[in-house]
DNA sequence: CTTGACTCAGTACCGTGGTACAGGGTGTAG
DNA sequence: CTACACCCTGTACCACGGTACTGAGTCAAG
């Protein structure tokens, strides 16, 4: 079982281009589990699973350098299971707070979509006017027309 | 009021590197509104505004290249006010995506780390085990588009 | 044995979003 | 008038996450 396939298969099974997989073993996430004498990458079960991790973690936010860390930490026994989660944790901090800027910009959004008549020239546009001052509502004070 | 300030006071007051404000004109996303006879950049209000609408498009995930076409809708002074409409349209439906797709990003980090027991060794961390299993259930394009 | 697909290492290049010089000119306070 | 901070243009460089190309070697089918 598992003899063990090429770098060519890895990557079609997975759905990765092969330069993406000598990258990532350029940057120390997945290497081969042995070579052929002639040199060939030879990858099994765990390097395909591996692979398939990296691209789970990217889906969800984890940068590269994220994902090494992680990979750290499974491999240093003295790490615990809480690590993981403390940085789970802070990704999911980041991603609730860019989906209540990006509601808030959605609602801005609507109600400008909303209050616009169209047929009008642009420089009467009311989703053209408050554009600025509606996601820029840190600085109350222009409101001014150029 | 309204004297005009240089683009050192500009990058200072909005909290942005010098070089990032003329890579921001290179890009044609922010030009000062007037040069002084030697040449120095002057900026006013609107111009602080706009680069403050900048950095909170970013971050709110918007690239500048999204950003440009933001402003373009409100310098076309061919375009109708239904074009405007259509457009910001077409801009809330993107933002909807995203906001859809970092939701479910959320809720699959939620359930990883609620199913984590922190005490536990790394090998046995459910997060990492899903990680190599198929969370890819949900969308494909959380973090890369365009 | 030949052919064609595959792989190798190395290097260059891409878009994105900046940042850092270099070698000048300018503005202003003392 | 002289410092010294600031500004100018232009170009080079950075990290990230890949992707492409080159010229050579390898593998399996026919």
């Amino acid at each position: 079982m598992t003899v063990g396939c090429t770098i060519g298969q890895l990557a079609k099974a997975v759905g990765v281009n092969i330069q993406t997989v000598r990258y990532y073993e350029r940057r120390r996430l997945l290497g081969p589990s042995a070579r052929r004498p002639s040199g060939y990458r030879i990858y099994g079960e765990d390097e395909e699973q591996r692979l398939r991790f990296i691209k789970n973690a990217q889906a969800l936010g984890f940068t590269l350098q994220e994902i090494a860390e992680l990979f750290k930490l499974s491999v240093t026994s003295t790490a615990r299971c809480g690590d993981v989660q403390r940085r789970a944790q802070a990704k999911l901090t980041h991603v609730e707070a860019k989906v209540r800027d990006l509601q808030a910009l959605a609602r801005a959004l609507r109600s400008l979509i909303r209050d616009c008549r169209a047929g009008q020239p642009t420089d009467r546009c009311p989703i053209l006017k408050s554009l600025q001052a509606s996601v820029t509502r840190t600085s109350r004070s222009a409101q001014r027309q150029k």
